[in-house]
Order: C-alpha cells, then structure tokens, then sequence
DNA sequence: CTGCAGGCCCTTA
DNA sequence: TAAGGGCCTGCA
C-alpha cells in the first residue's frame, strides 16, 4: 500500500467528471482498470491511498494521475469559472491510454454516460482479456479489435468506425506529432469530429490547451456568456477549465 | 411508448 | 461557411 498527500485530487469528483469510463466504485474505494491492471484506490481527506506495487505506481499510476502536476491554476476574475473551482476542486485531468481513449470518445458519441458505459463494458468483455484474480476485463487492442464483425456491444452505426480505427496505421505517431498535426491527423479519421477530436487531445495525449465544446460547453456559452464563448475557452489551461465547468454545470447529476 | 443522449457525415445553398 | 436531416442503440 502507497499512501500520498495531495491537495486538489478528490476521486469522487473524478469520476464522475466524465473524462474516464472505468472507474467503479465498491464501498468507498474505487477499482480503477487502466493500462491492463485494476488499482484499488480510497482516499481519506488529502491522503490517498494506492493499492500496488512501487513499480506500477512509479510508472503507471503517478503518471495516470498527473501527479506531478499543480492543478490549482485558476486565477481567473471569471465569476463562473471560480464558482466552478470551488465546486470541483479536487478535479485532475487524467493522462489516460491514447488508444482506449480514442475508441471510448468514438463511441462517446450521441450515447448518454450510461450507455457509454454500458458499451464499453461489454467491448472489454468480448474483445478484451479477462484480468487474473478480479472480474475485469483489459481494453481491448486494435488486434483484438480488428476481425470484430456483429455489433454485440451496442455500437451502432459508431461500429464501422471502430473497425476503421482498428485498420488505421501510425496512431502512435500522434505521440510525437505537434498540436496542430495531431489535430489534423485526428480530424482525418472517419468517426472523430471537432468534438472528439479535442477529447483525445486532452484526455490522451494532454494538450491542456484542447476545450471539447460539447452540448453542456455549449450550455455554459449561451446561458452564462450569452452566447459568446469567453476567453478562457482558448487559454492554455482550457481544457482543464473545460472539465471544472462540464461538473459544475452537471451538478446534481449522478453517474453511477 | 416516446424523447433524446458529452456528434458526425453528407448534402445543399 | 452555415444549416439541416439521418443515424444505431438503449437509458430515462
């Protein structure tokens, strides 16, 4: 057990910022399944525990997390903005698998948190590899993912686009793409739009600067700004900005 | 039983 | 560049 104070992380609050699917909560702990490997995770006050060994948490879990990252930048006078803060303060963006966050923000798309869910699970179990000693189910790989044919996972019309994903070369050139380029790459890519697109740019590849305008974003714009999208949607810390505004706007919304 | 969900693609104008 | 229709499926 590795044990670490933290200020700003709060894991309720992560999860349920709509970043990250697989997270399932059991009693008050989480059983968070990432990069092949299920972390048990709680938290008491600004100590949060971490159920691994030093070597995943060195080379997995402290990057997942950021945690060498401050995520208390907000010095903004915007009055929303700061309300947001205080509201979801202990919010991180996660550094999460570049593949598994394309697919997940592919099929994302027009599905409710829920059904998101819902069908990644069952993408996990069909496809993935069942992980020794727990009842989870490894993301799937493009391998596994690349003779999938009957649409047992809810996917819809988003399932041709899974395939193609599946078949498309040099994603991991993404990694050392600059912004611009990866942007472009992405847009390419028949399934991912601006939306998307700006999700595997902060989720995946953590461009702090990419602001995912979805219909609550969207919501935020026209109801407290009037329409007129505010500065801080383009500053370098958007993209985190973005995460505190969707929570807040979300309030009362439960994702089970 | 309906309406609609953290969009995208394609067609028109 | 902008606007609008269609889309798979399954929550609520």
């Amino acid at each position: 057990m590795i044990s670490i104070q933290c200020k700003n992380f709060n894991l309720d609050q992560i999860a349920n910022s709509g970043q990250c699917f697989r997270f399932f909560k059991v009693e008050d702990k989480y059983n968070i399944v990432a990069f092949g490997k299920v972390l048990e995770v709680a938290q008491d006050n600004d100590t949060i525990y971490f159920n691994c060994s030093q070597e995943d948490f060195d080379t997995i879990w402290s990057m997942y997390f950021n945690l060498h990252i401050q995520m208390d930048e907000v010095d903004h006078k915007d009055k929303f903005l700061l309300d947001a803060y205080h509201y979801g303060s202990g919010i991180r963006i996660l550094h999460q698998d570049l593949w598994e966050i394309m697919v997940s923000f592919i099929i994302s798309q027009r599905k409710n948190i829920p059904a998101i869910k819902n069908s990644i699970e069952r993408l996990c179990k069909a496809y993935g590899d069942s992980i020794a000693g727990t009842p989870y189910y490894t993301f799937p790989t493009a391998a596994q993912l690349f003779n999938m044919d009957k649409d047992d996972c809810g996917l819809g019309y988003r399932l041709p686009y899974i395939k193609t994903l599946a078949r498309t070369k040099n994603l991991g050139d993404l990694n050392i793409m600059s912004y611009n380029e990866a942007k472009k790459f992405l847009l390419s890519i028949r399934g991912i739009g601006e939306k998307v697109a700006n999700c595997i740019l902060l989720f995946g590849l953590n461009y702090f600067n990419a602001c995912p305008i979805d219909v609550w974003m969207q919501k935020i714009i026209d109801e407290e700004y009037n329409g007129i999208k505010p500065d801080w949607m383009t500053s370098a810390y958007a993209g985190y900005y973005q995460q505190l505004a969707f929570y807040y706007k979300r309030k009362g919304r439960k994702i089970t």
